[in-house]
DNA sequence: TGAAATTATGAGCCATGACTCATCTTGTCA
DNA sequence: TGACAAGATGAGTCATGGCTCATAATTTCA
């Protein structure tokens, strides 16, 4: 799977600089980035962009991979020492916020049609979604009759909404916050109530 | 504001011929339609098209300025013949419907930085869902504590969420349908009990 | 019906941006 | 250290797409 002989001291220096510029640079104006501002944004010439990714679409679907890995690490981490209860609720704030700062790229995560296909990758994150959806129902902190495409839906709905209209941090935590409600079971996580009381339609106050 | 001479009848023919094709062809490729493409479409010459709209920037703003005179349209009716305690909801469903009718385009519709300026009529859209918001708090029907902001937000992201996703019509009615959830109050519309009762967390199985 | 004005036409102009290639530079390794 | 291969360079090619303008076709109205 990776028999490739090993990259000359500069070749991988700049291949590093030139993923690092392409994330910046397509963050900032989505598909619509230019080759030639992230060669100069990397302090490389054109050429030697075209030398390691044939094709721009090639550099897109690089970071993309970076960036996916990245974000399954960081389930990864979650299964292995987050609670089980809310590790659902955790990773779905975790990858709204982590958009919002990436901004304009991940316009291109989920999509088919487009640039890069998802693969694996994408699949492997459906799959964690799926175990932290089956945790949280054995926890009861789901409401009975969620889908897991329910959830991957409201995800992508919430990560498009957060980039692309512009707005405030305290916005983005409130909404973020009222779609997780529409999952929670009433006395799920962050409702104080321990159980069975009489307050099951309270907000959930965060933000 | 209308002092305009009026028209050859062939501008007017064409003109009208124009902007149902932009509004097709931008349905289908969104920002990256060429006018070329319009031309074709429309059965007319390049030049033609630019008399009418000097600009792409123009013509877009033509077509979305008809939409959202559509969709403010059919908030005027809702408030004259609807159910105020429902409007909210029944209203946030059409345009999510709409939305995922329309394509691509929307993705430009409550967008600041880009192409065009929303202006009056988004303004509008959003004084109508604070009348709704409004009528539904007297209802009863909304959460206590959601704010008109919070539902702007939703609306974004999920008629974002349901153009870049190809949801399925069934997913995004039950998606939908988990967003209003999150909006509603316990014993809102869509559940049946009509109050006090201990069923405050069934899935409201719509769709 | 026959000007005169309005509108339509479409071959190009120009800017942008993806991508190539002949040439020069630099890392590597004996 | 010297020679060779891997890599870097950037001017140039090609395609696309917004937009113009001289010319031709229509409409209108007296």
């Amino acid at each position: 799977m990776t028999p490739e002989k090993p990259l000359r001291a500069d070749a991988r220096r700049n291949r590093a600089r030139i993923l690092a510029a392409a994330e910046e640079v397509f963050a900032e104006h989505g598909d619509a980035a230019s080759t030639e501002e992230v060669a100069a944004r990397a302090g490389v010439a054109i050429g030697t962009v075209f030398r390691h990714f044939p094709t721009k679409r090639d550099l897109l679907a690089a970071i993309m991979k970076d960036l996916r890995a990245r974000l399954v690490d960081r389930a990864q981490s979650l299964a292995a020492e987050g609670d089980p209860a809310t590790a659902l609720f955790d990773y779905f704030g975790f990858l709204v916020e982590s958009s919002a700062r990436i901004g304009t790229v991940v316009s291109l995560l989920a999509e088919e049609g487009t640039s890069v296909e998802p693969g694996e990758q994408v699949r492997a994150l459906t799959d964690r979604f799926g175990e932290f959806l089956e945790a949280a129902r054995d926890a009861g902190t789901v409401r009975p009759g969620v889908r897991l495409d329910e959830v991957m839906a409201l995800l992508t709905a919430t990560v498009h909404g957060a980039v692309a209209g512009a707005w405030s941090d305290d916005l983005r935590h409130r909404t973020v916050a009222r779609v997780l409600d529409a999952l929670r079971a009433a006395d799920g996580p962050g409702t104080r109530k321990p159980r069975g009381t009489e307050s099951c339609a309270g907000p959930s106050e965060l933000g």
